[in-house]
DNA sequence: CCTGTTGCAGAACAATCGTTCTGAAACATG
DNA sequence: CATGTTTCAGAACGATTGTTCTGCAACAGG
């Protein structure tokens, strides 16, 4: 009972990270947030304890989406067709601002240590995975012999991280298309 | 005459740059670029007008250094060569907190437009000093016919954005040497 | 040594930050 | 319709922001 909430935690969170996507951590202020969610300070304290509380419900949230994203290279067998899978995932979303987790890293020195190493450890596990598919590749004679796995992944991950910056300057989608054609060239 | 100034304006620059790359414009607080620069507020506003200003300064003689690493691109003839020597000097630079330029990306919608302005400038027109190498490489069949150049260039653009990133998850050099290795199999 | 000028150090400023608090509004229940 | 509970809207809070101001220190020239 009581007086019922006008909003949905769900919509808070999803247009909450659109701000902090748009603007970071520190440059999203409180009433800025109050504005566009359309949630009143008082509830937002209630809910999520504080800006740095929401900062992390919509950042582990966004993460989640990303996570469901790259699902393809959980699969077996562990191969090319994981990774091109990935990124056609990844063609189809679009990320008018960029990415959230992209654009956290570069908070790293303003953020609480413990937020900055959520995103770490993804980037990390993502990478990981992007490995796991590059070395089954290799056993499966997908790549030509003596390719540098590890290095791959280092430059998939890399690659990924920089199309999501290069989508700020030029956020036509047919750039993120173009540029993914072009990784095609080093994948066998 | 005058009581003589304790500071030199590239060594503030300098200093200050380090700190806007770590924390960002709006994360770097004045009381910090005081204490980092060893220059006073009183002088700080005197020499480069205020935080805006000190930004700026910094920004431009960081872009100014970027330029000087990518004057391999304006040789002749254009080719994959000059692309090599570039990312040679990029290699041999190191980026201990990112890149100011890369980092200030994901600042468009904090930062004071014609700051942005700047950096988005820079970028295209590093992107326009590579098509010409790669233009150059397709006509001297130094390239596979058919590549897309274009597509191409805005790739080792993305990527260039992505390597910066990286280096502040990953800090170690060997990680940048490793990456640009896998590079070569897209350059031919 | 005095005087004029420039830079230094820190106090003081309004504005804004994230946070907390207060009183009224909007329901479910008896 | 009263009562209890929850949310809403906005005022109020101290702390901190970028900026400006004030008094003193450090030189050059006469």
């Amino acid at each position: 009972m009581g007086r019922p909430r006008t909003y949905t935690r769900d919509e808070v969170l999803r247009k909450a990270t659109d701000l902090f996507a748009r603007k970071g951590y520190e440059g999203a202020h409180l009433q800025e947030l109050v504005d566009v969610t359309g949630l009143n300070r008082f509830s937002l304290y209630k809910e999520f304890g504080g800006k740095e509380g929401l900062f992390q419900a919509a950042l582990e949230g966004y993460l989640g989406q990303l996570a469901a994203l790259s699902a393809a290279l959980q699969r077996d067998p562990a191969g090319l067709a994981n990774v091109r899978a990935f990124y056609a995932a990844l063609l189809a979303e679009d990320f008018p601002h960029g990415c959230l987790a992209v654009n956290t890293i570069r908070e790293k020195h303003v953020l609480p240590a413990h937020v900055y190493a959520t995103i770490e450890r993804f980037a990390a596990e993502t990478e990981r995975s992007l490995l796991r598919n590059l070395r089954g590749a290799e056993q499966r004679g997908e790549l030509a012999p003596g390719t540098d796995a590890e290095g791959l992944a280092q430059f998939l991950t890399a690659l990924n991280m920089g199309v999501m910056s290069y989508a700020i300057v030029a956020p036509d989608p047919a750039c993120r298309a173009r540029i993914y054609g072009v990784v095609e060239s080093v994948l066998r």
